[in-house]
DNA sequence: AGCAGCGAATGTGTCGACAATCGGCATTGA
DNA sequence: TCAATGCCGATTGTCGACACATTCGCTGCT
């Protein structure tokens, strides 16, 4: 079905010895996921997963039991794990939470940010405008382009607990969602225009305008996310 | 040292065959940390753990992974793991980060609970005041009751993205701040009262309201901590 | 006396094996 | 023909063992 990692591991053989095998599986079954390569819903049999990679089941389940403190896939006693299952609702769920954590991260790293952090971040946004895709204004990646952006903000914000809780859960989970093609990345040069605003008002250290656009920004998403929810329920 | 776990497994005698032993443990062990059995950044052996819960490091490796994703311990590669430490500096990130979910959380619930949920709530305050630790305005297990609220409502959300974010990682980690003694709950009573205000406003569907009382719930208790960490680093 | 270097011991990462359990299939009975 | 039951293969949960890394304690030197 999918050549990238049938044989056993091609490229493990350069793997880093000072980080686990555990640990290297983990990235490595992420990027499975959220590649599709392992399909949502799908059942992961760790015999078959554990040889695929070249490993024995110790390590992949270690990996496995990551991937699921991630939520990423959820596993079921005596009945293995499965890839976890995002869907239009979750993802309206979790635009919300988005909404009001990075709301509260744009103003923190508004109060924070110093010049050069801002002009770094200006730069990247330039570059973001000169991808193809986004030119075309049909970005198949915005979705990385965006949490990039995102990504920056919410560290910046200074607050260690809340990097963790979006970078290392929400984000991921995001992620999950694979129809992308729709709605909901339609427009990457009005994204583009509102992360410039965005940081306009992290620049002139307004916090409180920084955050209200970022949450207009992602409030935004997640309405084209509903109507496209609601006209997938009507259907 | 310790004496409540000490011997080979005295009562997994009465292990529910239908979880686990990975997840009984994971139980155990985060009651074992957040009671202070397992001491803030004490080193965990894992041999040593697993005699003195009666299996083998198999599924005690299993639950470190999963308290990890809770980020109740951290682990270093080739280097073990140990109890997280969370300190007053952490605990104000921490109660940042709720201000923004419980009062998102608060909006939501005033927006979806019935009439009889709010009712059962209204009970579970009446009896938080019976509690002869309120009653002395000395709570020592005012952090559970306070949570016990908290969770509630935020059940009441209907938002299972933003459960499992507060119920799944930041309601552990608050856990772990074990020097409660101090500011933070030295007024129950006026918590009391405040929660009986925001079920109120959730009681007549006012969300802004809601949310707005909650964040200040919250907000407060976040000063009270800060100050009592200004306090701690000019001494 | 303090510190560097070395060896032993403990501990972590990984593996293979075994038992209990689950899902699917065929058989049997109505 | 369909439903229930028993069986079989496959998979999961758990265990013990081994190799390498890390750490601790000791010895000897400066």
């Amino acid at each position: 079905m999918d050549r990238s990692v049938d044989n056993p591991d091609p490229d493990a053989s350069e793997v880093d010895p000072s980080e686990t095998l555990a640990s290297h599986l983990t990235d490595r079954l992420v990027q499975a996921i959220v590649s599709g390569d392992l399909s949502s819903g799908e059942k992961l049999s760790e015999p078959e997963l554990a040889n695929r990679f070249g490993t024995s089941r110790g390590p992949l389940r270690e990996a496995l039991q990551r991937l699921e403190g991630m939520r990423l896939v959820e596993r079921r006693p005596r009945q293995g794990a499965r890839v976890a299952m995002v869907g239009l609702r979750e993802l309206v769920d979790l635009y919300a939470v988005r909404e009001a954590l990075e709301g509260m991260a744009c103003r923190l790293a508004a109060g924070s940010m110093d010049a050069d952090e801002v002009r770094s971040l200006r730069r990247l946004l330039v570059d973001h405008e000169r991808r193809p895709d986004v030119q075309a204004d049909q970005g198949y990646f915005q979705a990385e382009v965006l949490t990039d952006f995102h990504f920056r903000v919410v560290q910046a914000s200074g607050n260690p607990e809340l990097v963790a809780m979006l970078a290392g859960q929400l984000y991921h989970r995001v992620r999950l969602y694979r129809y992308r093609s729709s709605q909901i990345n339609r427009r990457p040069q009005r994204a583009l225009k509102e992360h410039h605003q965005i940081l306009d008002a992290i620049e002139s250290h307004d916090g409180e305008l920084a955050e209200i656009l970022m949450r207009r920004h992602i409030h935004a998403a997640r309405l084209s996310i509903e109507q496209q929810l609601a006209a997938e329920m009507s259907r």
